[in-house]
DNA sequence: AACGGTATCTGTAGCATACACCTAGTCCGG
DNA sequence: CCGGACTAGGTGTATGCTACAGATACCGTT
């Protein structure tokens, strides 16, 4: 871990909700979720850990798939979520809203610190 | 990984600026800093994972430690921030408020989903 | 002498992530 | 017609955080 990671911080297994919200707007499929996925804030998604999460999530009952034939290219493994799917999307944007909640805890009060400190990066109390 | 699960979705080694953020404020030692993370969220933090991760901090220069005699139970080892540490902490501040509004950004999107869904948890579009 | 609270530390397994790599179909330019 | 680029899906493996289960030891009280 070193401090100019981009990653620093962010939320465990976030694809995993951030893919079932893409599939809860739209089925898709693996190659067309990963240019989703950057312009939701997610950069540089490994696609081996996405397409293996995936089946993972099929096997969960998270997701259904199903073969489609491209106009242009291979064929495509179409993903669509279930409802169980949905409720698992559900459960997580509550987790994620108490995240929010925290990290607002954290921020506050790291604010409150650095002004008293003058608010200088390298500053002591 | 369950739906159950308390720490779902938290931020990933949220462990390290929690504890920048407390010696931030005042030194302290391990099994003080246990409680204090409690009262800033974080339940159930694992003694062995919060002592190891001391320790790495401390080879990676972000905090310092010494070992103080205790009124009453065993000696502590006592830990106060470094100016590199105090570096971290700023550069972690940076990074979970990046995380936050990414988070925000799921959570409109999926308000805005689920508005259209009638808001039922097991509703389909 | 035994217990509970304080305090630090080790061992280990599971799991997500990161990185490197591979296969195969289609299209386009030379 | 051949090679490269793009589309699309996939495997293998090392690493590192996290969780769980302990061990050790000091101290005060009963």
């Amino acid at each position: 871990m070193t401090a100019e990671d981009p990653l620093l911080g962010m939320p465990r297994n976030f694809l995993r909700p951030c893919v079932l919200l893409l599939l809860g707007e739209a089925p898709s499929h693996g190659y067309d979720l990963l240019e989703q996925l950057r312009a939701l804030g997610l950069e540089h998604v490994d696609p081996g850990g996405l397409y293996r999460g995936m089946r993972a999530m099929e096997q969960e009952g998270l997701v259904r798939s199903s073969w489609e034939p491209s106009d242009a290219g291979p064929p495509r493994r179409t993903y669509e979520l279930t409802d169980e799917g949905r409720e698992w999307l559900h459960a997580w944007a509550g987790a994620l809203r108490d995240v929010r909640r925290m990290l607002g805890r954290f921020l506050d009060r790291y604010e409150a610190l650095s002004d008293l400190a003058g608010s200088r990066p390298g500053a002591r109390r």
